[in-house]
DNA sequence: TAAGACTAACCTACCAGTAGGATGGTTGTC
DNA sequence: GACAACCATCCTACTGGTAGGTTAGTCTTA
């Protein structure tokens, strides 16, 4: 793996862990063991690495977006990989959703980085909304209204739990999935 | 108003726009117009101006829940009020919920922070517990499972909303909130 | 030999926090 | 009423430390 690439890995545990502001170029000097100034070699400035961070997260999603359309499983098995999926990611309590944390932190990033974390939430609603009209039309789900305003719910719904689970512990993000999978069924 | 009082007010806007550790006394002090040794004088340490935040938090969400409860509106009319009143929150965009914005800071915080925070949560909680419990009683309003579960997810997607809303504008938590009550509906 | 990866040493700006003192109002005592 | 003791509030000036960022140069490899 290049070094750009373990950068960024890196970055995006520490965004999980303490947010975009409260980590610097030190603490990823530090943990990779190369200077300071070695990081800003990569990436000139903070912005730039956030910048790249988005891109990378992005990427990320895109790819398990295609995922998911390629799969041939139910509605049904789809929705419940997509909330495991993001489960995992704050399972062991110190880590936030990196997409949360960049939210709560849209006042210290950039405008670019703004406009590209709002197409990668886009990216996952609409891959919910086409799961949720699938499971619609083949009589395996029920909701009232449009499939994109539910696809909303569901998407503010886990990340309201997967952010609700720092303080409330894991299981309170596996309750409230629970609850929302008892209100999709028919 | 007293300056205790002032500096508190000025921090939970601090902390709504930039995260509990991306705020300064410097920029307390600054806005107030008083030294930054001063706000040293009301809270010695960050850590305890934390703590006072927390606790005045709370404080003001007990309030309110006893408010809700001498209320003699209807269920649905209470759950819309706690909607408008978080919806006001993060009205203009550039402001996020404080909740919100402490969970994601939430390693960067005191475990006694966290304790209140955690309590502040479950007061919420509780309170759209009996809202809808009552509003089930009545038989004005419909939900699946247990009314403590599901008000865990009412709070959980209205603080998710928020959150997106930071990105996906203010129609966007109007229209997940919406979306909510239609579930809702008998 | 040229480019990419890396480094020590440094810069300025800002951070939380402290030291020590000025101001002005309140309270107790004669 | 006058004086002293006090106390909350505020100030200037400072500390040690860390932030993001720069410079000028070395090492390595194709």
């Amino acid at each position: 793996m290049d070094r750009k690439t373990e950068i960024l890995q890196l970055t995006t545990k520490m965004l999980q862990i303490k947010g975009f502001d409260s980590f610097s170029y030190s603490d990823l000097s530090q943990e990779i063991g190369i200077s300071k100034a070695s990081i800003h070699h990569h990436f000139k400035r903070k912005e730039d690495l956030g910048l790249a961070l988005l891109l990378f997260i992005k990427e990320g999603t895109l790819k398990r977006t295609e995922h998911f359309h390629d799969l041939d499983t139910s509605p049904w098995e789809k929705l419940e990989t997509f909330f495991n999926m993001n489960a995992r990611v704050v399972e062991n309590g110190t880590k936030n959703c990196p997409i949360n944390a960049l939210q709560a932190n849209v006042a210290v990033i950039s405008t670019e980085m703004r406009v590209i974390l709002k197409e990668i939430v886009q990216l996952e609603i609409d891959l919910i909304t086409s799961i949720l009209e699938d499971g619609r039309k083949e009589g395996q789900m029920f909701f009232k209204g449009k499939a994109n305003n539910h696809a909303a719910l569901v998407v503010s719904t886990l990340r309201g739990a997967m952010q609700q689970s720092r303080t409330h512990g894991h299981t309170f993000l596996n309750q409230t999935i629970e609850q929302m999978k008892i209100n999709l069924k028919v």
